[in-house]
RNA sequence: GUCCCCAUCGUCUAGUCAGGUCCAGGACAUCGGCCUUUCACGCCGACAACACCGGUUCGAAUCCGGUUGGGGACGCCA
């Protein structure tokens, strides 16, 4: 069998975002199956739109997800003259004409269909001038572009689809496309499917916005006398009000980047985006990479359109809920070594990290680590609410500072008190640091809730948390005993 | 306006190709409850959908036709 090669072809004009992150990774996921290659081919030929940054962003966008590619980047516009050359074979052979009508006369014909709600396309005058009329034009300096001949033909073109089915339109739907700019630039069209027969790719995996085009290269195709690929177009992601997603429209919560700089996990992102339009069939949505690998099909793709259902303005569900659960899955059951890693990053990230966490420290740092992830969304969460667990300076939440803390004024001498009972513990353990707190809230006669919440308070800035000895064990007597001492600021 | 695609809970979806086992299953979200000295997890429960109208059939979420709705495309953008 022949070697199945794929493409993940962006224009280089803003960010990655998540429904090209998704195309990317079907791709990847189909290529990774069959073995068969992933090629990374940046599409500039839009000088006036394409940047650096955005090929920046992309690239990285791809490696922070996961997404290896087996060759490129290749840039669409080093591949100039095959595109031009296979316009001047078009011509040639009078698959393609040469268009002298101007982009004024072409616009306010546009208009002009609109308003008289007729059909949109360019009206073929130029398809059959002669060879005379041609010269002449030529002569007067008359700039042209060069268009796609549609063939004249009764019936049907169509294509069969991995995902859709047979698609199918009449010849006379096709609009005779321009494949080559007056300033003598090739254009999307016509390049794309030269850079996909030169690049060899058996299998086509884009968005159901390009099933248009489709068509048109189809014949492009067939004009060049090439076979066509395996065409599978993927469901649009739209946003809640049913509008394809956008740069332009959404901001950063439809870029890669911004999971990045929340905290995402990147392989969670993966299953998220890989969920959002596919099925197994089954229950499962939890998947590692290899098993996604091997059940990934692209006659289970979804033919209808996928909801990127984020909350606006909601702290707790800045995006979609379902993305944020299969990121708490992954936090709470990934190898605790693994998360050390990321949560590594975090750390430096706020210059909370110290060294010692990667070697004698570095099981208690894991420990760490381990105790606190079940209560977290993201990687952001460890220095955050979580910085008290690495750091002396953390912030103590309003809330239970007053509840728990403000509203006993006494614990301004029972936690002293019992940071001198923690100091003096043959063994600051689980056991004997409950024994203690229960013992003296006895003495008090108050209830050791009011000790423990305090504590809590006093020693993560938290209202709630793991289980409280276990806390204490973790941070460590010195901490401890340091911060119960220092309940009295809390009242100034 | 023209062409193409799509249509199951608020959202992601299973079931549709091979009609009955589906008065439609799971997950997220939401709301209750249990657990917990806190919170989360976990567990239990509730809410909630076959767009509509015809047809075929003993029987339709499933097949056919139409309607409606949604999306996409219609560029010297990609």
């Amino acid at each position: 069998m022949r070697e199945t090669r794929l493409r993940f072809p962006p224009s280089p004009t803003g960010y990655l975002h998540i429904g090209g992150a998704r195309t990317a990774l079907y791709n990847w996921l189909y290529a990774r199956q069959t073995g068969g290659k992933l090629i990374l081919r940046i599409e500039d030929t839009d000088t006036g739109r394409s940047t650096e940054e955005s090929i920046q962003g992309i690239i990285e966008g791809l490696e922070w997800l996961g997404i290896d590619y087996d060759e490129g980047p290749y840039f669409q516009t080093d591949f100039e003259q095959d595109h031009l050359a296979a316009a001047r074979k078009l011509l040639e052979k009078g698959a393609a004409y040469k268009c002298f009508c101007s982009k004024e006369e072409l616009e306010a014909k546009r208009e002009a269909a609109l308003a008289a709600k007729k059909p949109l396309g360019y009206d073929r005058t130029c398809r059959n001038l002669s060879p005379t009329e041609i010269t002449e034009k030529e002569a007067a300096g008359i700039p042209s572009v060069l268009r796609f001949k549609v063939p004249e033909r009764s019936g049907n073109l169509g294509y069969d689809d991995k995902i859709l089915g047979r698609i199918e339109s009449n010849y006379s739907e096709i609009d005779d496309f321009v494949i080559v700019r007056s300033n003598g630039k090739p254009l999307y069209l016509l390049c794309n499917v030269v850079d996909d027969i030169r690049d060899r790719i058996t299998h086509i995996i884009r968005g159901q916005d390009h099933m248009t085009n489709t068509l048109k290269q189809v014949l492009l195709y067939e004009a060049l006398e090439v076979p066509l690929p395996v065409f599978a177009h993927m469901p649009l992601t739209l946003d809640t009000k049913k509008a394809k997603i956008s740069k332009r429209s959404h901001g950063e919560i439809v870029a890669v980047q911004f999971y990045r700089d929340s905290g995402f996990i990147p392989w969670a992102f993966n299953n998220f985006l890989a969920l959002l339009g596919w099925s197994a069939g089954n229950d499962q949505e939890f998947y590692s990479k290899e098993e996604l690998i091997k059940e990934f099909s692209l006659e289970r793709i979804n033919k209808s359109s996928a909801i990127f259902n984020y909350k606006k303005n909601d702290p707790k569900f800045f995006t979609d809920p379902k993305a944020i659960f299969i990121n708490e899955h992954y936090l709470r059951t990934m190898d605790i070594a693994e998360l050390g890693e990321l949560v590594k990053n975090e750390l430096k990230k706020e210059d909370l990290w110290h060294d010692g966490y990667d070697a004698d420290k570095k099981d208690r740092y894991l420990q760490t680590v381990d105790l606190i992830r079940d209560r977290f969304h993201t990687l952001k969460d460890f220095t955050s609410l979580g910085r008290a667990y690495f750091a002396d300076d953390f912030a103590i939440d309003e809330k239970p500072l007053a509840k728990n803390v403000l509203k006993f004024p006494e614990l301004q001498k029972w936690l002293p008190e019992l940071a001198d009972r923690y100091e003096k513990l043959a063994e600051f353990s689980l056991e004997e640091t409950e024994r203690v707190a229960r013992e003296l809230s006895d003495e008090l006669a108050i209830k050791p809730g009011i000790i423990i919440n305090a504590m809590r308070t006093v020693v993560t800035g938290q209202l709630a948390g793991p289980s409280m000895f276990d806390i204490l064990v973790t941070i460590g007597r010195e901490r401890v005993v340091q911060r119960l001492r220092d309940v009295g600021k809390l009242f100034a």
